[in-house]
DNA sequence: GCCAACGTTGGC
DNA sequence: GCCAACGTTGGC
């Protein structure tokens, strides 16, 4: 079981919009970058990732859940691109901003501080529970 | 809106 | 397989 970081630009798919979807989840379709797919092929249900809203806000809003694993983007035809569904779980009391992240000494290594274009990320348990601290939430939903 | 960083494409 | 050209992302 493993945490992870989903970006999105708030004006194409917003923390709002993801919660109004529910339970149902929706599918995090668009990607166009390898190393993003291949994050989520890595992914199983069950396992939680932040919702990061980048270009406006540049902050972690939320807490997703994976709700469907790996499987055609419906958006193309192009075999290539795969998604897997979320769904959101819980606000960030506190949304924790990148600059915030960037100034914690323990989230040094995070993928939000040093690959800024990548828009599926891995975060470790260790940045997972540090972030979720930052953020105020007191019993952060585990992937396990 | 700009631009740096970085990913992808395509010619050789 | 290299690399120049080009396109995109995302922070500022």
């Amino acid at each position: 079981m493993a945490y992870w970081l989903f970006k999105s630009e708030p004006d194409a798919w917003s923390w709002e919009q993801q919660k109004a979807k529910g339970e149902a989840g929706e599918e995090w379709d668009g990607i166009r970058n390898y190393q993003a797919r291949n994050n989520m092929r890595l992914m199983k249900l069950g396992d939680k990732g932040f919702f990061y809203h980048s270009n406006e806000g540049l902050e972690i809003v939320g807490i997703v859940e994976v709700c469907k694993e790996i499987h055609p983007d419906s958006t193309t035809d192009d075999e290539r691109w795969e998604c897997v569904d979320v769904k959101a779980v819980c606000d960030m009391p506190k949304p924790v901003t990148r600059n915030d992240t960037k100034a914690n000494p323990v989230l040094s290594n995070m993928a939000l501080v040093t690959h800024t274009r990548l828009s599926v990320q891995p975060v470790t348990q260790e940045e997972y529970l540090e972030v979720c601290r930052m953020g105020g939430l007191d019993n952060p939903p585990r992937s396990d």
